[in-house]
DNA sequence: AGCACGCCGACT
DNA sequence: GTCGGCGTGCTC
């Protein structure tokens, strides 16, 4: 009889521009199913893990579909509506769906296969024609199989290929695929009784039977067994296997025996995961401002799925998501909570676990790859009305929920949501409002300055709008100072970096055994070196950046490609000795402070102090237990961190953020100072705040000063109005890289004439960026202003189209172009 | 992403 | 010459 073939459309999680289709073995026909994953192999040698995303019974024309080698699950691992959100993110943001699917699938559910060389012929040596490589590769496997790139590491060359397929084809060595699955669920052995002894005149003939045998050792394993089973009380349940062998005169022996003759069966099953405790917590009671935002949030979502809760810094926005997080699992839906990377790790945590204790599950790349499967998987089983809450960084919106009712996205303004690179580009906010759009999710973002577009389109009736005022707990709002650096230039009296007023009251802070916070938005010693006779400057010899010197390694290092090089002894170009240092970054900062305050202990926070995950709590519970008395450091200081004895916040240069090129940068800068100053007398006291600046009169620092977002915001949105940005156009930045100027130069040119008809666009540039060469890349950037179209989705194909067309240019094929749209 | 193929400089 | 770096194109 004929049998029908199926073919299945199968997504990889590459950046390949379709999906591939593949044979399925007629025995795997029922077990092929939409949603499962399945090994594929892809080119010459190697298997990757790809999800079935279609099946057919009609043959692909053109080609012969390879047959699929594997399918790892009898259930679809992903939920029905993800595939479809993956498809809307990769056209959204111009992507391919296998860019999504790799970042949406913890790592350890992508097995992928390494090839692994193995010696085949131990009597190499004799043969006199090999050659020193050869022999070396030869050597090093006869202790171990390696894989390409550990027999690149022994032999230094990068090219060990051709070396590889003589020695396979000469027969001494072969290579094997071996499937690199990293999660592995945790299982246990339960055993259980066969059907067939159930009565109890077959167990006693059973164990009479045993007895003529002699096998004690079974017969006592049966027995207690069966107590434990509760078999006396005419049950028959399942025991674990651990729990059986670990009285004393029961070997595993005995019990194998038991199941070799079938009285007995060992099956495996799935560890429990610690049982989210269906038990959903009562929670402190709110105040009466929190009650009364909580119940306009809730009056809110019956006209909005999205809702903005606007309430400054430590006005228990926290207590008020904990209430609704809580209605919604009493509702037998599950809430995710959303937060910015850095925020994850610290207190919040702490404080959720505590409210609703196992059925907190947090989801952020510091855990395992192994731990973020069981998660995912854990959701997937989960039943329907199952209460759980996630945790979670930006990725955590690829979770498979089986029956989501709120996203809570907080610090909703936070520019980490936006994953930069690789692509999927996706805002997790975005896409979160996208993923809850389609199947009536609640989305709650909160921020104490929200992002002006999130405010705009509340102000729009988009979205609602709660606006929680005054401080939780009686903390009040900390006095702001502006500190005129050129006053204390002018007197001399600039103590390292910190101004006259920074610096008594920083004295009266550890005094009186308070605590101080210095933010410098930027790491490093001195940024810039110049020679004082000719005005060379040591430039990174990749990139067009001035190297940054760190004192504690004594280096030059480029914060863009991370090179590294040795400080000269005298200028390049003059050969003079008088080198001077301009700028500063936070190690400056720290060690002004040592100076300047002997005794007391002082921390620096910034990428070159936590490289490592551990430090950076430790840092955290240093400065908490008052073992640190200041803490400098960059942006990594200002996030999600409560600290009650912060008398005094210093800022030390707020011009810098504020000049920074970007039509974004007040925004921004007030966001970064609002939230620095949040940092300032949490209880008991006003804490003061400490503005450096040049520039005293800036208006923005005047709306820091009084914290006045309002103002800000009309401020911005005339701006944009004016001048044609989000929220009143849609952005898309395209950048071209190419190792030659004028190339890219050109090549940026001839995309510019291919978009030139569009006619719902605006094109800014191209033009070289901030940093027009970086890893001997040179780059050009254009900016894609769209109107508000009904057309976005053909606009934006025609966009991508015009990429491609511009590299199939044999002068511009080499040019590296990639899209970011809504660019932060 | 990884791997093969092909082009070209700098070594035996 | 040929080894090995590097760029380019394809993968069902």
């Amino acid at each position: 009889m004929e049998r029908t073939t199926l073919f299945a459309e199968v997504l990889l999680p590459l950046a390949l521009p379709k999906v591939l289709t593949y044979r399925i073995p007629h025995e795997w026909n029922e077990s092929a199913l939409q949603g499962v994953r399945v090994i594929v192999p892809l080119g010459k040698s190697k298997m990757y893990t790809g999800i079935i995303r279609h099946l057919s019974t009609q043959a692909p024309v053109g080609y012969n579909a390879k047959y699929i080698e594997a399918i790892l699950d009898s259930e679809p691992i992903v939920t029905a509506d993800q595939p479809v959100f993956w498809e809307w993110l990769a056209q959204y943001y111009c992507c391919s769906s296998g860019e999504v699917m790799n970042a949406a699938l913890p790592g350890g559910l992508k097995l992928s296969s390494e090839t692994r060389f193995v010696l085949a012929e131990e009597d190499w040596r004799e043969n006199a024609e090999l050659s020193e490589r050869e022999r070396e590769v030869l050597e090093s496997l006869g202790t171990k199989s390696s894989t390409v790139s550990d027999i690149a590491a022994l032999l230094g060359i990068r090219t060990v290929q051709p070396i590889l397929k003589g020695l396979v084809e000469k027969g001494y060595i072969f290579s094997e695929e071996e499937i690199r699955g990293r999660y592995k669920p945790k299982t246990e052995e339960w055993v259980t009784l066969n059907e067939m002894y159930s009565s109890s005149e077959a167990l006693s003939i059973l164990f009479k039977q045993l007895e003529k045998s002699r096998a004690r050792k079974q017969s006592d394993c049966l027995l207690l067994f069966l107590q434990l089973s509760g078999f006396d009380e005419g049950k028959n349940t399942a025991v674990r296997k651990l729990d059986l062998l670990k009285n004393d005169g029961i070997n595993p022996a005995a019990l194998k025996a038991l199941v070799e003759k079938q009285v007995i069966c060992i099956t495996q099953v799935q560890a429990d995961q610690p049982v989210a405790s269906s038990a959903i917590p009562e929670l402190p009671e709110l105040s009466e401002d929190q009650l009364t935002a909580l119940n306009a949030v809730k009056e809110s979502f019956e006209t909005h799925d999205v809702t903005l809760l606007h309430g400054i810094t430590s006005s228990g926005k926290t207590e008020l998501y904990c209430h609704l997080i809580r209605e919604t699992l009493l509702s037998g839906k599950q809430a995710l909570f959303l937060l910015p990377e850095i925020a994850l790790t610290t207190q919040l945590i702490s404080r959720l676990k505590k409210y609703f204790g196992s059925i907190v599950r947090v989801y952020h790349s510091g855990f395992s790859e192994n731990q973020r499967s069981a998660t995912w998987m854990e959701l997937l089983r989960a039943g329907d009305h199952e209460p759980i809450v996630v945790l979670g960084a930006r990725s955590s919106i690829f979770l498979p929920f089986r029956n989501l009712g709120l996203i809570i996205v907080d610090e909703e303004h936070e520019p980490s949501f936006k994953q930069h690179d690789p692509a999927p580009r996706y805002h997790a906010r975005d896409a979160a409002i996208v993923r809850a759009s389609k199947t009536g999710i609640k989305v709650l973002l909160g921020s104490a300055t929200p992002s002006i577009e999130t405010y705009w389109n509340a102000t729009q009736k988009r979205y609602g709008l709660v606006e929680l005022s005054g401080r939780f707990g009686g903390i009040a709002t900390p006095e702001i100072i502006l500190a005129d650096i050129r006053e204390d230039l002018r007197k001399k009296t600039l103590r390292g970096q910190l101004t006259t007023p920074l610096f008594e009251a920083m004295t009266e802070a550890f005094a009186e055994k308070q605590q101080v916070i210095l933010f410098q938005n930027r790491r490093g010693y001195s940024p810039l070196w110049q020679c004082n006779t000719c005005g060379w400057v040591p430039m990174c010899t990749r990139c067009d950046v001035s190297m940054t010197y760190h004192k504690a390694s004594h280096q030059l290092k480029c914060h863009y490609c991370g090179y590294v090089a040795n400080p000269p002894e005298a200028c390049t170009v003059c050969g003079n000795h008088d080198l001077k240092m301009l700028g500063f970054g936070t190690e400056k900062i720290e060690e002004d402070v040592r100076n300047l305050f002997p005794g007391v202990q002082v921390q620096r926070m910034d990428l070159d102090t936590t490289r490592q995950k551990s430090s950076y709590q430790r840092i955290i519970s240093d400065f908490e237990s008052g073992e640190i008395q200041a803490l400098v450091g960059t942006q990594m200081v200002t996030k999600g961190l409560d600290f009650d004895h912060v008398a005094v916040v210093g800022i030390l240069n707020a011009d810098r953020m504020m000049n920074y090129p970007d039509f974004r940068s007040m925004e921004r800068s007030f966001q970064l100072m609002m939230q620095v100053a949040g940092r300032a007398g949490r209880r008991q006291r006003r804490g003061k705040v400490f503005i450096q600046t040049y520039a005293p009169g800036h208006w923005l620092l005047e709306l820091v000063k009084t914290g006045d977002y309002q103002a800000l915001y009309e401020h911005e949105i005339r701006e944009r109005y004016h001048f044609g940005y989000p929220p009143f156009i849609r952005l898309i930045r395209i950048t071209l890289k190419h190792k030659d100027d004028a190339v890219a130069q050109r090549a940026s040119e001839e995309l510019v004439a291919q978009l030139q008809v569009l006619s719902s666009i605006q094109l800014l540039g191209p033009e070289p960026p901030y940093v027009p060469r970086i890893n001997n890349l040179y780059l050009r950037q254009l900016l894609i202003k769209i109107n508000r179209t009904p057309e976005l989705a053909r606009t934006k194909s025609f966009i991508v189209e015009a990429g491609r067309k511009v590299q199939r240019l044999e002068a511009y094929k080499n040019c590296r172009i990639t899209i970011d749209v809504d660019p932060l």
